[in-house]
DNA sequence: GTTGAGCGTT
């Protein structure tokens, strides 16, 4: 499951966003995003995890929580569609509740 | 030695 990290300090890096996620489960991949020109983080990160319980039990106790002395917004990440052209073959993995 | 709503660079 793809996670959604907001207002992120920018002194955040991702191995803290990593360490404050994979207490709740296993996290896949971490990716804070940085600026191209100034290298710095924009505030906000993705993290991925391979299960999706422990994936929103950390979305539901690491949202509003604090990190690093600000307070995050974590939420669902939107579907990113790397593959339209390709993927018209039968369907998406769309899991619902 | 900055800023603060929102969805990514492989």
């Amino acid at each position: 499951m793809n996670i959604f990290i907001a207002k992120l300090d920018f002194n955040t890096q991702e191995d803290s966003l990593k360490e404050a996620f994979e207490v709740f489960g296993d996290v896949s991949s971490v990716k804070i995003i940085t600026d191209k020109f100034t290298g710095r983080s924009k505030g906000f990160g993705f993290i991925e995890m391979p299960d999706d319980d422990e994936a929103n039990s950390a979305i539901d106790k690491l949202n509003e929580s604090e990190l690093d002395g600000r307070t995050i917004v974590v939420k669902k990440a939107k579907p990113k569609e790397e593959n339209s052209r390709y993927n018209s073959r039968g369907n998406s993995n769309r899991k619902s509740y």
